[in-house]
DNA sequence: CTGTTAGCGCCTTCAA
DNA sequence: TTGAAGGCGCTAACAG
């Protein structure tokens, strides 16, 4: 511990107090250059003794950095929706963790696009070095434009070859096929898709789900369209049962959809598994928890997070990247 | 929108530009200052025109701030966990969008409390401007060190007079008790306790539970002790059950913990409310749509958030500041 | 091995 | 109303 209020507010002083000059004190802290290995432990014990650390945001000044990375997310008008999902959230963990193995700090951003120069404007604020998009929402375009300009961005969300900028995230497609297939080997028949299709990534698990099905079953699959809102998905599926649909298998777009399908489901006496198979997507952590428990798709979102952080920092090295997609996994448990 | 590469990378170049001084440019751009209409008018112009933003980072340094308000989680062993905890991601949303009003970033940083001078290090670091720390853990010895040379820091947590930091709350004890009466008042005898005390809030909790039962059920309420995680609380309550335990009310510490009693129950066919009653705390959004819908301890977090950033923003005006507790509320849904 | 010097990009007194 | 100059706290040549 040093003292209590610390004498000693920047490089200068302690230069004062040891009697060499600023850039020995430089030296001594930050290890670069070459130094008398005793002038350097003399000169650390004082530091040390008065508490004294350098400033971060001098040092990034000088060495024209910033030391932390921006993740942003998107909101269309859900305010603090996105932060409470619980699958950004996670996400948001697992970046956290990343960006701290590397050194950076995360600076958290949410940002409420309107116009099209909120990306343009945070980037030219200079306020990170880099950042990560959670989520493309409608945003594409005003992705693109940036990513003309921007190098040190990656974006976690859908692939579409017409993207000019590097994107992480799951093959959705391929992910809803795996629920069509798994319903259908269950010999469900009245299939219902909950969900909507306004960010690409639930557009592709849909259009994913609709291919794998047979042509019959297809003509008969209700497209559900729900709130992102628990509350929201919640009563959209209520008034879907009310209305005496009975599908007997259920693709939701997310796990908090599907939890919602099964609240709802419990409330208006359907069984699942036996009335209707539920499954969801992402595979969050309450979804074991659920009863019965939630057979859903699941994301690796602690691989695919570290991805982002790589190709990030390979962007921002000067190399070029390439988008990557990660093969999404059933996760069968008892509710399909 | 400017044009796609920024020539004008500094105040100066655009002085050049304009063929006026740097300072003219500054008083342009910030508004601060006097200055001729019509040069404002010209200077800002040229500015968007090249799509400049003033430096934040150099803005900043020479202000004497950072702009960014550290939002600092402590973690025991938990890695990544305590970021995917609904409750506190939900935290976080709040705090994004109060402290984004006010005009600040947030930076965020999970911590590893190891050793005495993990927050001395932070706060040294001059990274941000002010603190906010979710949750005490055990670190109170550390928080009131710090505290008694730095101010600008709040702590989310639960009141003690020992605390010589400011914290905002929930009043722990009154919900616990809350819990208690209610579990009472629908007739429950055989009590049980799902939690853990490591952190004065859970404890808290217990204790408010506890001092609201009358002294024979007291005597026969179970302590349960249980993890953390979903997965391991999951396993407690699973364990008890099946080791032939059938109390016919049970309070869990957390909203999280509540849920994972439901799977179990209902992994050992024991019927919520039926058989037994189950009450949570926090209220996440999750909890409306379990099966049955859980009865819980709501604490306002959206209200904690404002009031700590408010706060947190008048210590760094230099105001004195008081400790504050919400009384918590009975959500009654469902399992109790 | 260490000191001197010149900035990083910006704001703000002090003069003009 | 505007410009010149100094400095926020630090680093990195370049000398010595």
């Amino acid at each position: 511990m040093g003292s209590a209020v610390p004498s000693v507010r920047s490089i200068s002083d302690l230069a004062r107090m040891a009697g060499v000059s600023v850039s020995t004190v430089s030296r001594a802290l930050t290890g670069k250059g070459t130094l008398n290995q005793l002038t350097r432990d003399r000169i650390r014990a004082i530091a040390s003794e008065h508490g004294f650390r350098l400033n971060v945001a001098a040092q990034n000044l000088r060495l024209g950095r910033t030391g932390s990375i921006g993740v942003l997310l998107p909101l269309g008008h859900e305010k603090a929706q996105a932060l409470s999902d619980p699958f950004f959230s996670a996400m948001l963990g697992h970046l956290a963790n990343a960006l701290t193995d590397r050194g950076y700090d995360l600076l958290l951003s949410r940002v409420l696009p309107h116009g099209d120069d909120w990306l343009d404007d945070f980037v030219r604020s200079g306020r990170t070095d880099g950042i990560i998009m959670i989520g493309q929402s409608d945003q594409s375009d005003v992705l693109n434009r940036a990513a003309d300009h921007y190098r040190p961005m990656v974006v976690w969300g859908a692939y579409s070859p017409d993207n000019r900028y590097t994107t992480v995230g799951s093959d959705n497609f391929a992910g809803g096929a795996l629920a069509a297939r798994h319903l259908l080997q269950r010999g469900c028949q009245r299939l219902a898709w909950f969900g909507h299709a306004r960010a690409p990534e639930f557009a592709a698990r849909q259009a994913g789900f609709l291919s794998a099905l047979p042509d019959d079953i297809r003509k008969g699959c209700a497209i559900v369209p729900t709130h992102i809102t628990p509350e929201g998905s919640r009563a959209n599926a209520q008034a879907f049962f009310a209305a005496g649909n009975r599908p007997d298998g259920v693709f939701a777009a997310s796990d908090v959809g599907a939890i919602s399908v099964l609240a709802a489901a419990g409330a208006c006496g359907i069984r699942v598994p036996q009335d209707l198979a539920v499954i969801g997507f992402d595979d969050i952590v309450l979804a074991q928890l659920t009863r019965p428990p939630l057979t859903t798709v699941r994301q690796d979102i602690e691989s695919a997070s570290r991805m982002l952080v790589d190709l990030l920092l390979r962007r921002m090295a000067g190399a070029e990247t390439q988008s990557v997609q990660f093969a999404p996994q059933l996760v069968v448990r008892e509710s399909a």
